[in-house]
DNA sequence: CGCGGGTTTGATGATGCTCAAGCCCGGTGG
DNA sequence: CCACCGGGCTTGAGCATCATCAAACCCGCG
């Protein structure tokens, strides 16, 4: 499990691992599998991990009041996995996060994080490297959310990740991109015909 | 103007800064002044510099195929404003940026702030916590375009940024919100009977 | 006074939602 | 081997929300 993870570190930083260093990484990481409709986190809990994921697909989603649930994320290998904001202000989260498949996880706390694993260089860039793009991919999502239609909003997403129509549920993917799975069946069956 | 700057940085970390540190922000950022309507950044051009809001309030939009702007972000003093985007690849972005107000900022190159900014502890500190709340700000408003109706988005603005209201005009509001003048219009006529 | 930017109002229409029903398909049990 | 079940997907009818377009209004300013 964890070559993936300095699998990844290594292709996201030019600068290399001590051996010293790849030892703190492997005691900072607990691996952790969870099953299919296992959470990882739920509505209420404070978001004390953040975790790499090494293999799986995951949620992350409210649920309104009406009890329909909204996905707000989802991950694939590779990914991380967390709730930011309850993370680091250590509040109780809105969101649930759990496993839509069988999911391998390696799970970090935010002090280790910060006190351990930051420090390292390599690892420093490689979150920063994290940041941007993760800044990058929502500044983009929030202006096709207030700019685009559901009809653009879903070849955006064909065109971007793909893979999510692989490995999720239409109704899932209707969600994320904030329209009824109706309506994306409609926008399918549209562009089918070209 | 450097002033504020320092304020900002003080505010956002307990780590002091040496006397040789500050010479070194200093000499990083560059101030300017921009007049209302003035472009910090072109659609097509590449945005080589970030800067840090002293005074003023600057848009951040598209221009769709029908000439319409869509904003995607608004900002007032103490903000950074760029297309991180554009910065970090190097490439051409798909964003205008102008002054809203007449505007004072500080501009620091992506090299300074590589090079010389992030290696001061106190500095980086900073960006991570900005890093932070930027990406916990897009993420919640991601999660509240998909899943609010207009009226709902309208009410969450109101809440977490009253001082939008004071400082644009409603078109450029309803825009930010991903809606027409007139949806808007009419929102805050119905809500105004409470 | 008249102009211009911003806001409001009304009429009309498109987009996407809701609810209800039916279909498809793989899995389970008789 | 077939009947049935359940989850997911599709289809249709009616409806709510919001966009569009056009006109009027408001108000500060030359």
């Amino acid at each position: 499990m964890y070559s993936q993870l300095f699998q990844y570190i290594q292709k996201h930083t030019a600068l290399p691992l001590t051996i010293a260093e790849e030892e703190v990484i492997t005691q900072c990481f607990v691996a952790k599998k969870i099953r299919k409709h296992q959470f990882f986190l739920q509505e209420g809990e404070i978001c004390k991990q953040y975790a790499f994921l090494v293999k799986g697909a995951m949620r992350q989603y409210t649920v309104d009041d009406k009890g329909t649930e909204r996905i707000v994320n989802l991950f694939l290998e590779d990914w991380w996995v967390g709730d930011r904001e309850s993370n680091i202000k250590n509040k109780p989260s809105n969101y649930y996060i759990d496993a839509w498949e069988n999911a391998e996880l390696l799970l970090v706390s935010r002090e280790d994080m910060l006190n351990k694993l930051a420090p390292i260089p390599a690892i420093a860039e490689v979150l920063r490297e994290m940041d941007n793009r993760h800044a990058i991919a929502l500044q983009n999502r929030v202006s096709s959310a207030i700019s685009l239609s559901a009809e653009q909003r879903y070849s955006e997403l064909v065109k971007n990740y793909p893979e999510f129509l692989q490995r999720f549920p239409q109704h899932t993917i209707a969600s994320y991109l904030g329209i009824t799975k109706e309506t994306l069946s409609r926008i399918r069956k549209k562009a089918s015909k070209n």
